[in-house]
DNA sequence: ATTATATAGTTTGATATTGAACTTATTTAT
DNA sequence: ATAAATAAGTTCAATATCAAACTATATAAT
């Protein structure tokens, strides 16, 4: 049985929204957050010496947005504080994988710039999944994988623009 | 552009899966991900006072799996140093959201009980955030996301099993 | 122009997290 | 039975996180 649930039942004309059941919102949240959760330790378990999951979610979302962020930028990003990022960018920069620049127009504030060794960096640290996900490969269904990537990404969407 | 690529195609005779692309599998758990950055931020800046969101996962699990595990037993599901669960418990059993017994069998262990406090608790938080939901109700299509999770329970199972 | 206000990033001190050592209890081997 | 090995939970010390204060620029107001 689920978690919490609250059953009214709603004409609904206006679509395509339905009634906003809290329950049911949790619910795909939290299973959200458990396949984060897994799926985050097996992905930190195949990471180097001191490099981190933050290090990583730096380098792929310079890759993923555009390179040339602020560290400012980044934060709000990640809804982390920013001395949190001047921590993580410290050690990217240390280790070539990131190279910090002044602003071009802005001299109090800096830009972010990924460099080869962090494109190769990122594309290795997600190679070396492969055999995790091998490992899986005859329960876990790629096909299911990739139709709900869209649907999560329009989901991801929404939540990212309606965020305070 | 999306991120990593190969190109590959693949006979595939023994369904259900495909060829497992490593940057496809990617792209997903980086939704998942990014869904949950954001689920959680939301929902963190709900909870009351001193709570946190580790808190509350406890109170949840204990819920969705059942009361009476072990501290270790959590700190497995979670993924998390047992040192760890340790001073969440103990935050936990402060507030009486908690109660800690002794084990029946085993003198080193104990079990861990939700009490009616935590059963409140743990249902108010979900609903605080409601006005939240509301505020995305003309975007969110509350249809899919239930068409999603059991898509997405399946999923954290088969991660869940296969973890080491 | 000059001052006041706001903003980007770093530093710092206080809190949280966690690996390793420790304590107590259980299980296994003899 | 007794000793040795394993396991659960806590304590402790090292590290990481983060809010608040600080430094330096930039923008706005007069």
């Amino acid at each position: 049985m689920p978690d919490t649930a609250s059953d009214e039942t709603d004409p609904d004309e206006t679509a395509p929204e339905q009634a906003p059941n809290p329950g049911a919102v949790f619910a795909f949240f939290n299973e959200v957050g458990i396949i984060q959760q897994l799926s985050r330790a097996l992905f930190e378990a195949r990471l180097p010496d001191g490099l981190t999951v933050p290090h990583f979610s730096v380098l792929n979302h310079l890759i993923r947005v555009q390179d040339g962020r602020t560290p400012l930028e980044l934060a709000r990003a990640f809804q982390t504080p920013k001395a949190s990022l001047t921590n993580t960018l410290a050690g990217l920069e240390k280790r070539g994988l990131i190279e910090m620049r002044p602003h071009p127009t802005d001299g109090r504030s800096k830009q972010v710039w990924i460099t080869e060794a962090g494109w190769t960096f990122r594309d290795d640290a997600i190679g070396a999944l492969v055999p995790d996900i091998l490992a899986m490969s005859d329960e876990l269904d790629f096909r299911l994988l990739a139709e709900l990537t869209p649907k999560l990404a329009e989901i991801r969407r929404i939540l990212d623009e309606n965020r305070r």
